[in-house]
DNA sequence: GTCAATTGTATCTAAAATGTATCAAAAGGG
DNA sequence: CCCTTTTGATACATTTTAGATACAATTGAC
C-alpha cells in the first residue's frame, strides 16, 4: 500500500486530496502544520509527501530541507499568487510543484509521474477484463495482448484512472498533449476511435457531447 | 444551501452583488459596516465572506484577522484607488480579491472557484428521484442515466437550484442563454417541453401562467 | 537516407443539439 | 362566453459538434 503525507493547512482543500487520491487506491494522512509533519516524519516512513508552502508554525521550506535527507519526494502546493521566482527557485529542491487552484486530474497525474519515477506507484491499471501495465508500456484484453501505440495507451491509462468521470477535451489535451487546446482540431477524436477500434470498448467509451469523453463502468 | 455573507456599505453595491448571487441560487446575507459582520460571525457560520475593504467602524483588515481563525473563506472587494501594493499584500491573507468597479460575470467567477476550492460548491444537485452532477455533466433518475443534453441540463439544474420559487421568463433567458428576453420565441417552451418528456417530473415542473416556470416540491 | 510506424491535419459527412415558424390548445379577463 | 394573451406541440431549418477518411508530416530504427 502506497503511503502518502499530505501537509496542508487549509483543510477543505486537505480533504479533497485525501478523497481523490484514496479513490485511486493511496492510504493518506493529513496533518494541519509542519510541527504535526516533523513528528510524524520522526517515526514514519511515506511513500510521497504533498507539501504546502504556506504553514503555520514552520515554514514549508524548512520542512523541505528536513525531509531531504530522508529521501522521500516531495510535491509542493503552492498558492498563484506565491508564484514568484524565489518560490520558483526553492520549489526546484521538490520533485515537483502544483499551483492552486489546481485541477484534482493535473493533481493524480503529478503523482503519478512523481510515485512511477520513484518506482513506486503500481504500474498495473485495469478496466473490466482490460489490463494496462504502464511501466512496461503494455495493454491485454482478456491476456491477449492488444496493439496500441504510445499515445493511445497513454489516453486509455487517463481514461481508466477516471473511470465514471467526464474527461473534457481541453483537460485532456492538458494532460496528453501538454497543451491548449484550440478547438479545431480532430487529434482527440481520432485518438478515441482508434481506441475504440482496438480495445472493443463499445459503449463504454462514451461521448459527452460538448465536453469531452468518459469511461463509464455501468455500461 | 450555500451561505454568503456580504459586508458593504454601499448599498446600491452590496444590492448588485446579493440579486446576482441570489440568481445563482446562494443564500446572501447583506450588512453595511464592520460591527454588523463581527456579531453575525459571531454565531452564524457562512461558506464565503465578501468584504469590502473601506467600512465605517471596523476596518476590512481587523475583520479579516478575526474571520482567519473561522476558517471561512474571504474575497476582498477593493477601490482601485486603494489597490497599491500595501493592500495587494495585505489581501494575500484572503482567497482572492476583486477591484471595483468589477464586472458581474467576474465576481460570480470568482466566487465559484473558491467556492470550489473550498468543496462547498457541490457539484450535486438533486430533486426527487433526478440527480444532477454539473461537474460531470450527468443526470440520473433512480440511479439511471437520463440523456440531456448541455442546454437541458443546464436548464434542470437552474430549475432545481430554485425550487418553489418561480422563475420569470427574463431571468431564464438571462442566465441560460444570457441573453434579452425578445418575447416572441418558443425556445425556452421547447426546452421546457422536452425536459418534460425526458425526466417525467410531470405535475413538478409548473407552468407559472405570464410569468414563467416553477419546479415543485410538494407535487 | 529509406522505410515503416506513429501522429497529426484537412476535409467531408453524419449526427446531435438548438432554434424558428406555425398553428392548436389552454388560461385569464372582461 | 368570447376574445385576447400565453403556452404547448409539431415539423422542420440551422448550427454546432463529433466521426470517418485520406493523406501529410514526423519520428525512429536500421
Amino acid at each position: 500500500m502506497i503511503k502518502i503525507l499530505i501537509v496542508e493547512d487549509e483543510k477543505p482543500i486537505s480533504d479533497l486530496i485525501a478523497l481523490n487520491l484514496g479513490a485511486q487506491g493511496y492510504s493518506c494522512t493529513q496533518v494541519y502544520d509542519g510541527m504535526e509533519a516533523a513528528n510524524l516524519l520522526e517515526n514514519n516512513t511515506y511513500d510521497l509527501v504533498l507539501l504546502d508552502i504556506m504553514l503555520p508554525n514552520v515554514d514549508g521550506y524548512e520542512l523541505l530541507e528536513y525531509i531531504k535527507p530522508l529521501n522521500m519526494p516531495v510535491i509542493f502546493i503552492t498558492a498563484k499568487a506565491a508564484l514568484d521566482d524565489r518560490v520558483k527557485g526553492l520549489t526546484l529542491g521538490a520533485e515537483d510543484y502544483i499551483v492552486k487552484p489546481f485541477q484534482v486530474v493535473e493533481l493524480l497525474a503529478r503523482v503519478g509521474v512523481v510515485l512511477r519515477r520513484y518506482n513506486k506507484a503500481s504500474s498495473e491499471l485495469s478496466f473490466k477484463n482490460i489490463k494496462i501495465n504502464t511501466e512496461a508500456k503494455t495493454a491485454t484484453r482478456d491476456g491477449v495482448p492488444l496493439d496500441l501505440t504510445p499515445k493511445e495507451l497513454e489516453l486509455l491509462a487517463l481514461l481508466i484512472r477516471n473511470v465514471n468521470i467526464t474527461l473534457f477535451r481541453e483537460n485532456i489535451y492538458e494532460t496528453i498533449w501538454d497543451s491548449e487546446y484550440s478547438g479545431d482540431t480532430r487529434t482527440l477524436d481520432l485518438h478515441i476511435q482508434r481506441l475504440r477500434k482496438k480495445t472493443g470498448l463499445g459503449k463504454c467509451l462514451k461521448t459527452v457531447y460538448g465536453a469531452g469523453y468518459r469511461l463509464e463502468d455501468s455500461q
